[in-house]
DNA sequence: TATGTCTGCCC
DNA sequence: ATTCTGC
DNA sequence: GCAGAATGGGCAGACATA
C-alpha cells in the first residue's frame, strides 16, 4: 500500500465522528493493507513504531518538528511557530506548505524511516532526527506529510484508539464485532495490538484462543472510574470491598523462580529502579510463577510516615538507584493477583482472588496486602474513606466483588473516591486570570485552550501565576472566555505580575475563577510564594469550577500567605502511622 | 564542566 | 491525572 | 457508559551549547 492511500483513509476517518463509520473505514483499510502491514500501520495509528511497553520512542516532538519543517520548507523558526499558533496543529502546517508529488512511497518505506528516526541517538542525533524528518516531508505529498507529522507527534487526532482497531479487526474478518472479545483477550495478555492483529489475520481466531498469559509479559491493567460520594458508589456496587488508595505508582510485578520484573501503569519495565522491592518480592512471595498488582509508595524509614508523591516519583531513575532506594525505601501495598503458577486467574471474582492473594504473600517489610473492609452501608464506607484520609492516603477504591480482572478498561468495577472529589473536603482557590494560552486540535477554533492563574501577595502588591489550567470549562464557556479576556488583552507582561511561564496573551489582571486541586506542591517554576533560589507554590491536577466570578475582583483572590498555610495545614492533616498495614 | 532545552513518563 | 463531548 | 481528545504539575535523562 502507499502512504498517500494510507493517508486517504485517515483523512476519511478524520471526516466523521460517527463511531460506526470509523469502523467501517478502518476495516475496509485493514482488508486492502498486505498482512505485513497490517502490524505497521496499528502502530502508527498509535503514533508509534512499536508495542507501548518497548522502548522505542521518537524522542521528537514539537519543537524538534518545528525545526524539520522549517528546514524543509525553507521557513523561519518563527514562521512555522505563527502558523502553528494560528492553526493548532503541526500536521496541517505540513499539510499547508507541502506541494503535491509526483512519487509516493510506501507504507513500509515510510515506516522504515520513522523507525530510523526512532533509533538514532547519541552525539548529533538532534540534528539527524530533524534532518531525515525534514528529508521524509519534503518526499511526501501534502496529506501524507500531515499525518506523518502527527504520527510523531502521537496525536493523529482520528477519532481512533485501541478499541476502535479491535471492533474494526472483527468487523473485517466477519462483519460484526463479535470476533473482539477473542482479540481483546490476546491484546489484554500480549499488550500489543499489532502482533494480535498479525496472528488474527494469519491464523484467524483459533490463533488467537492459543495465545497464553506469559510470566514476563505485561498484562494490560484494569483502571478505576470515579464517583464522588459513598452514597454514589453503594448504590452503584451495593455490598463491595473498599481499599485505601496509595498516592504512589501503580506496580505489576512478574515473578518467575527469582527472575523478576516489575512494569509501570503504561506496561513500561521498571524493574531496575526498584532493587529493594525485587529483594522484597523474592523474600516474601513463595510461589514459582505468579503475577500480581499493587502500589508502591515511599516512606520515611525513622518514622514509618508515607512520603508525598513528589519524594516517591523520585524514585522513577536510571542513575543513583541505590543511594535513593536508602533516602526513599519502597513498601508495595499489593491488591490483586492476576496469575499462579500456570493458572490464569483474572476470570475469577474479585474475592476469590484476594483470597488466594493473602495465600502467597509471606509477611515481611516490603510487601504488604492493602487492608479493606466489606459493606454495603454508605456511612462504613465513609468511616472508612475519612480513616484513609487522616492516615494521609489518597483516598479508597470501592471494588465489586464478584468482578473479574478486566484488563485494559476503565469501568465501574472498580471506583476511586478522592478527597478532591468531595467539595466539602477539597481546597479550593479563586484565583485571577492573568494570561492565556492558544489551543490546539479541537481547542484551535476557541484560539484558547489553558488558562494562566495567579494569586495575590498584598505585601508586594502583585499577582504570582500558581498553575495553567486547561480543563473544566465547556466549548461554549471557553468561547466566552476568549471574548472577555480579548478585551482586555495588553501587549506585554503586566508590571503588578511575577512569571516564568509566558502566555501566548496576558491579559490585564481583573477576572477571578474558582480552582479546584487534588493538593498544592512546591514548584520550581510557579511564582506563587517563589523567594530567589527557593521553590514557589503550584497547585496538583488543578480545573475552573464554574466560569468568571462576578462577585469577586482581583484583589479578592486567595493569598500568597494562606497558600502557604494551606501548603502547611496539609502536611500537618499527615499523620501517617502505616495502620493500615496488616 | 555547568546550564539550558526538550522529551517522555509518572501522577 | 481531570474534564468535556459525540455516539 | 464508552471512547477519544483536550488539558494540568513535575521529575529524570539526553543532548546541545555556553
Amino acid at each position: 500500500m502507499l502512504f498517500k492511500d494510507l493517508s486517504m483513509f485517515f483523512k476519511r476517518l478524520e471526516s466523521t465522528t460517527k463511531r460506526n463509520e470509523m469502523m467501517v473505514i478502518l476495516a475496509d483499510l485493514f482488508n486492502k493493507a498486505k498482512v505485513e502491514e497490517i502490524d505497521k500501520i496499528i502502530y502508527l495509528l498509535d503514533g508509534r513504531v512499536a508495542p507501548p511497553y518497548e522502548k522505542l520512542e521518537f524522542g521528537m516532538s514539537e519543537k524538534l518538528i518545528i525545526r524539520s519543517l522549517a528546514q524543509a520548507f525553507l521557513k523561519s523558526i518563527l514562521d512555522i511557530e505563527n502558523m502553528y499558533k494560528e492553526i493548532g496543529d503541526l500536521g496541517e502546517v505540513a499539510e499547508k506548505l507541502a506541494e503535491e508529488k509526483e512519487e509516493d512511497m510506501e507504507v513500509l518505506e515510510v515506516f522504515k524511516v520513522l523507525y530510523d528516526i526512532a533509533l538514532l541517538s547519541g552525539e548529533g542525533s538532534v540534528e539527524a532526527k530533524v534532518n531525515k524528518l525534514g528529508y521524509l516531508i519534503r518526499a511526501l505529498s501534502p496529506l501524507s506529510s500531515k499525518y506523518v507529522v502527527r504520527i510523531i507527534l502521537g496525536r493523529l487526532r482520528l477519532g481512533v484508539g485501541e478499541p476502535s482497531i479491535m471492533d474494526a479487526l472483527s468487523y473485517a474478518k466477519k462483519g460484526d464485532k463479535n470476533l473482539r472479545q477473542y482479540i481483546e483477550r490476546a491484546f489484554n495478555i500480549t499488550s500489543d495490538l499489532g502482533y494480535v492483529a498479525k496472528v488474527f489475520w494469519e491464523g484467524g481466531v483459533d490463533a488467537l484462543k492459543k495465545i497464553k498469559v506469559e510470566v514476563g509479559r505485561p498484562i494490560r491493567m484494569a483502571l478505576a472510574e470515579r464517583l464522588s460520594s459513598a452514597e454514589e458508589i453503594i448504590k452503584k456496587l451495593g455490598k463491595c470491598s473498599v481499599e485505601p488508595k496509595f498516592d504512589g505508582f501503580r506496580c505489576q510485578v512478574h515473578k518467575n523462580g527469582t527472575e523478576i520484573k516489575i512494569f509501570s501503569r503504561n506496561l513500561e519495565d521498571n524493574t531496575h529502579m526498584f532493587p529493594d522491592l525485587v529483594q522484597g518480592i523474592i523474600q516474601q512471595v513463595s510461589n514459582e510463577k505468579v503475577i500480581f498488582e499493587g502500589e508502591a509508595i515511599s516512606y520515611n524509614p525513622e518514622t514509618n510516615e508515607f512520603y508525598p508523591f513528589q519524594m516517591t516519583v523520585q524514585r522513577k531513575r536510571k542513575y543513583d538507584i541505590d543511594k535513593m532506594a536508602s533516602m526513599f525505601p519502597l513498601k508495595l501495598f499489593v491488591f490483586d493477583l492476576l496469575y499462579v503458577d500456570g493458572e490464569d486467574l483474572t476470570p475469577l471474582p474479585y474475592l476469590r482472588r484476594r483470597e488466594r492473594l493473602e495465600k502467597i504473600i509471606i509477611p515481611g517489610d516490603t510487601i504488604f496486602l492493602t487492608n479493606y473492609i466489606i459493606t454495603n452501608n454508605p456511612v462504613e464506607l465513609q468511616a472508612f474513606f475519612e480513616e484513609c484520609i487522616t492516615e494521609g492516603l489518597e483516598g479508597i477504591v470501592a471494588k465489586r466483588l464478584d468482578a473479574p480482572y478486566q484488563a485494559g478498561v476503565r469501568n465501574f468495577n472498580w471506583i476511586k473516591l478522592k478527597r478532591s472529589y468531595q467539595s466539602q473536603l477539597s481546597d479550593t482557590v479563586d484565583a485571577v486570570i492573568l494570561g492565556y494560552f492558544k489551543g490546539r486540535g479541537q481547542r484551535a477554533k476557541f484560539g484558547i485552550g489553558a488558562l494562566l492563574v495567579g494569586v495575590y501577595n498584598p505585601d508586594e502588591d502583585r499577582y504570582e501565576t500558581i498553575a495553567k489550567i486547561g480543563t473544566g470549562p465547556t466549548e461554549e464557556e471557553w468561547v466566552k472566555f476568549r471574548e472577555i479576556l480579548d478585551e482586555i488583552k495588553v501587549e506585554e507582561k503586566p508590571h503588578n505580575v511575577e512569571s516564568q511561564i509566558i502566555p501566548d496573551v496576558w491579559v490585564y489582571p481583573k477576572y477571578v475563577v474558582e480552582i479546584q486541586a487534588d493538593e498544592i506542591t512546591k514548584s520550581p517554576v510557579h511564582t506563587c510564594g517563589k523567594n530567589g533560589e527557593k521553590l514557589g507554590y503550584a497547585l496538583r491536577f488543578p480545573r475552573v469550577i464554574g466560569f468568571i466570578r462576578e462577585d469577586k475582583s482581583a484583589k479578592d483572590v486567595t493569598t500568597v500567605k494562606e497558600i502557604i498555610e494551606m501548603y502547611k495545614l496539609q502536611k500537618k492533616e499527615i499523620i501517617s502511622d502505616n495502620s493500615v498495614e496488616k
